[in-house]
DNA sequence: GAATTCGCAATCATCATGACTACGGATTGG
DNA sequence: CCAATCCGTAGTCATGATGATTGCGAATTC
């Protein structure tokens, strides 16, 4: 199917887990970030960049620099790293129809509206979550799934 | 965007709005239906084949053949086309971070749970629709958008 | 001044998606 | 029975998104 082709969300949740679990204050550097998620270090400079404007954390350059939460775990939702990183994206592709057709072209704002109705729905559901319930593993499974 | 290479849900309520669309009986050729949605006949026929492995949707081939809704548009929920077409894609990517990091196995619990969650709120905002609501153009914007 | 680390640009490989072609099978109509 | 139409499917190809990697410069610490 339409493979996790955009990691960077789940990077960014590993990241900041990362750095929430870090007791000591020093920061960590992207060499360090990136063995543990696997990444390499520009990745991991990429996918903080955003965090950063955002004020969520800090980075600093020099002989003992690194990355550092810049605000409590349990201030940072899901939500806005989600919408930081892939919240633009739209959940679903739209296509191109033909500009002749009616049905096009009242297909395609319904889609539009939709989009933007699920997009809701996700950060909704994210908005439920903090870097701390993902660091105490408190972000259970749904009771049941509505999946198949 | 992330999510922007997968089109045939896009493509699929598209073409069922198409079909319902059509008040006489007679069925629908994929060559017509790749016309609307700006795609090849392939391709429609690769979209479709999900849809009337479910029933939703009959084909017929010869002369007169082509395809048609095999239930009303108001018995097919939005749901049903995504589960049947990209349900099972992740709605973010997952990583694959170090398996002996001990966050990175936390965080990726986390993260499988989280998106089940996200995947049941998307199915359940298109629980609310159907073809027939995509075709009377009853899909509207949600009043505020969460959005930035 | 040397070592470390971020910042950023540029290039490359990989992979998902969809376009396109080709051929076979089923159905209709003469 | 034969031709035309249309679905079914396999296979190849182009495109675009993603992330890996390298290289170089700037900032900071010691």
């Amino acid at each position: 199917m339409a493979r996790p082709t955009n990691t960077q969300f789940a990077v960014a949740v590993h990241l900041l887990t990362y750095l929430a679990g870090r007791t000591d204050g020093t920061p960590v550097s992207s060499d360090e970030l990136s063995g543990s998620t696997n990444a390499n270090p520009v990745h991991v400079r990429r996918v903080l960049g955003p965090l950063r404007e955002a004020g969520l954390v800090r980075s600093r350059p020099g002989v003992h620099g690194g990355w550092e939460l810049a605000v409590d775990a349990g201030d940072i939702t899901l939500a806005q790293v989600w919408r930081l990183l892939q919240g633009a994206d739209p959940v679903f592709g739209l296509h191109g129809p033909d500009p002749e057709c009616a049905v096009g072209r009242s297909v395609q704002q319904t889609l539009t509206a939709l989009e933007r109705r699920v997009a809701d729905a996700v950060a909704t559901e994210l908005e439920r979550f903090t870097v701390r319930d993902t660091l105490n593993g408190a972000v259970a499974a749904p009771a049941q799934s509505a999946d198949v």
